[in-house]
RNA sequence: GCCCCGGUAGUAUAGCCCGGUCAAGUAUGCGGGCCUUUCGAGCCCGUGACCCGGGUUCAAAUCCCGGCCGGGGCACCA
């Protein structure tokens, strides 16, 4: 469904990013490099949230920022799944197992495809798990540790760190090259169990931050790695249980990978340094690195883990990850434009909702064709209708003339015809005694009965209501009309298990819309169509 | 506690590197008006900010110092 009207949609994007991919500044020393290559490397324990979009998408609007200028670039989609313990790959819900089957995990396959969503194509892929399979990972560390770079440490846990409090080497720090890479092989052979060896990278035990004192670059992991299972089975997987840490792997892949810019999150600050030690002793030129602030959404965390424990569906339109928001209704085009507002400052981003919704409108209102539907229905009787048959004509968009018209008939029985109207509109009419029925007629209150309106035909034409100001709202046929559900995320908090609902009636055109299009019922906002239920079209509301 | 980074209107962002053109631009929000057969869109007007205190300078949002506030890091997580 989305699928169908992706064509479009991206043409209009390409036209709204053009301008504004090319205003983001320089990046830093981007003269000195033939091609400008990039990266988006995400854990895949979850699938995407706002708060991966930033990097993601800043990384890519710098490859089509460079390639529009003439410039070579690239974009490499990186899996970082280098922990089968404490960052499972995995989302454990069967009912979305069932969709993706065999190697493909599905969070790398939801991943790509959230990516494929906001129109990010990837040039390269990689997955890091593959790569601790080629060994690429502990060939260098084979490297570093005859270069003097590295070695490994057997210090139990506890007592190294006391070492490391105390800005003092441990004795395995002065074990010779040869010893090293036979307690390495050793490692990789499992004649160790984990925690009992480790590969560290010589780096300045008086380092201010502790954390950079001859850090972790491998490390064993007494767990399955679950993709290597999936892919390989088990059997094969129980040989991989030396794993790098992020910043072994970050350094080693960034490297290789031809990697000449990193943007990332300012969490990593510390990491460029540690990273730092490995490009030193290896000759290799560290990328250009740049930090930006951490993005918080309105009413929402961003936190993955926060996010699983709510034990909601991945993709609930409660949840801020970009399948939640997909399903939400937010474009992603909005998506684009909230990330490039925001750029690349190194200062924390909140984003509120009133902005996310107004760029979102601004792309869906053009998209969205006019409905009416009233929501809490109350049966009105007109009288005073001297024509049997009452047909108007109402465009699909009122900007928009060449998507046609759709005619509602009205049929009067003795003078009267039968409409409703929203609760809410109702008490428009008594109040002002005169309303207009938008596109129909004029009509003024006269009384109730039996629970109905009584209303009196003043006249059709338009120019009567202009002269007496009078409100214009939105009316359903009784004769002819479907029921609808309006789902309301927007007022369901994530606590509650069930949506917020309103009914009402809707035009029986409505039902023509396919699954997933959006449509704007007159003065009640933007929805989107999720499908038949119980015998009535089931909508979300997106927005105002 | 230690170490980094940051602080422009309600929110986001431009300007800060290379002081003056900034009595600070833009978007959104809010108030008002126009337009429109929607409380949507569009158009117009208005509202509203340089964290505080010192210093340098003829001149500081921009440079320096201190304070305050916010964020991040201090893992055999990424």
């Amino acid at each position: 469904m989305v699928r169908s009207r992706w064509p479009e949609l991206l043409e209009e994007r390409k036209e709204e990013t053009r301008r504004t991919v090319e205003t983001l500044p320089p990046l830093p020393n981007d003269e000195i490099y033939d091609m400008i290559v990039l990266r988006f490397a995400p854990n895949p324990d979850f699938v995407l949230t706002l708060g991966n979009a930033r990097p993601a998408i800043l990384n890519y609007a710098y490859k089509l920022r460079y390639e529009r200028l003439g410039k070579k670039s690239k974009f490499i989609l990186r899996f970082e799944d280098t922990d089968p313990k404490v960052k499972r790959p995995f989302i454990d819900d069967p009912q979305i197992r069932e969709r993706y089957s065999d190697s493909d995990l599905i969070n790398y396959r939801f991943i790509i495809d959230d990516l494929e969503w906001l129109n990010i194509r990837p040039d390269e892929t990689y997955i890091q798990s593959d790569r601790v399979v080629e060994g690429v990972y502990y060939d260098v560390a084979r490297r570093l540790i005859e270069i003097g770079g590295a070695y490994v440490c057997t210090c139990p846990e506890d007592v190294w760190r006391r070492y490391r409090d105390s800005k003092q080497p441990c004795p395995c720090r002065s074990r010779n090259v040869e010893e090293n890479l036979e307690l390495f092989e050793k490692m990789l052979k499992g004649e160790f169990r984990e925690g009992e060896a480790v590969v560290r990278i010589k780096t300045d035990m008086a380092h201010p931050d502790p954390s950079v004192r001859d850090w972790v670059a491998l490390r064993i992991v007494n767990a399955l790695h679950p993709r290597l299972v999936l892919k390989y089975g088990e059997n094969f997987a129980e040989r991989y249980k030396v794993w790098p840490t992020y910043n072994f792997a970050v350094a080693v892949d960034d490297h290789m990978m031809g990697v000449t810019h990193v943007l990332r999150a300012q969490e990593h600050r510390i990491n460029t340094v540690k990273q730092s030690y490995i490009f030193k002793y290896l000759d290799w030129r560290q990328p250009e690195t740049i930090h930006f602030g951490r993005l918080h959404i309105e009413g929402a965390t961003l936190s993955k883990s926060k996010l699983r424990e709510l034990g909601l569906r991945y993709d609930d339109p409660r949840l801020p990850t970009l399948a939640g928001l997909r399903e939400r209704g937010i474009l992603p085009e909005a998506i684009w434009e909230i990330m490039l507002n925001v750029g690349i400052k190194p200062s924390d981003a909140r984003i509120s909702l009133a902005n996310l919704y107004s760029i979102n409108r601004k792309y869906l209102d053009e998209r969205a064709n006019r409905y009416l539907a009233v929501i809490d229905p109350v049966m009105v009787e007109i009288s005073g209708l001297s024509r049997d048959v009452i047909a108007v004509e109402i465009p699909y968009h009122p900007s928009h003339p060449e998507r046609g018209k759709r005619r509602i008939e009205l049929r009067a029985v003795n003078g009267k015809i039968l409409i409703y109207l929203s609760r809410g509109d109702v008490e428009l009419l008594r109040k002002r005694r005169k309303i207009r029925l938008l596109e129909l007629m004029n009509v003024e209150y006269m009384g109730e009965s039996d629970g109905k309106i009584i209303a009196r035909f003043l006249s059709f034409d338009l120019e009567d209501a202009r002269r007496d100001k009078l409100d214009i709202v939105q009316w359903v046929p009784a004769e002819s009309n479907i029921e609808i559900t309006v789902e309301r995320v927007d007022k369901t908090p994530l606590t509650v298990r069930d949506f917020v609902k309103e009914s009402g009636l809707a035009e029986p055109d409505l039902s023509k819309l396919r699954k997933g299009e959006p449509a704007q019922l007159f003065r009640y906002g933007f929805v989107k169509v999720l499908g038949e239920r119980d015998g009535k079209l089931l909508l979300r509301f997106i927005h105002e």
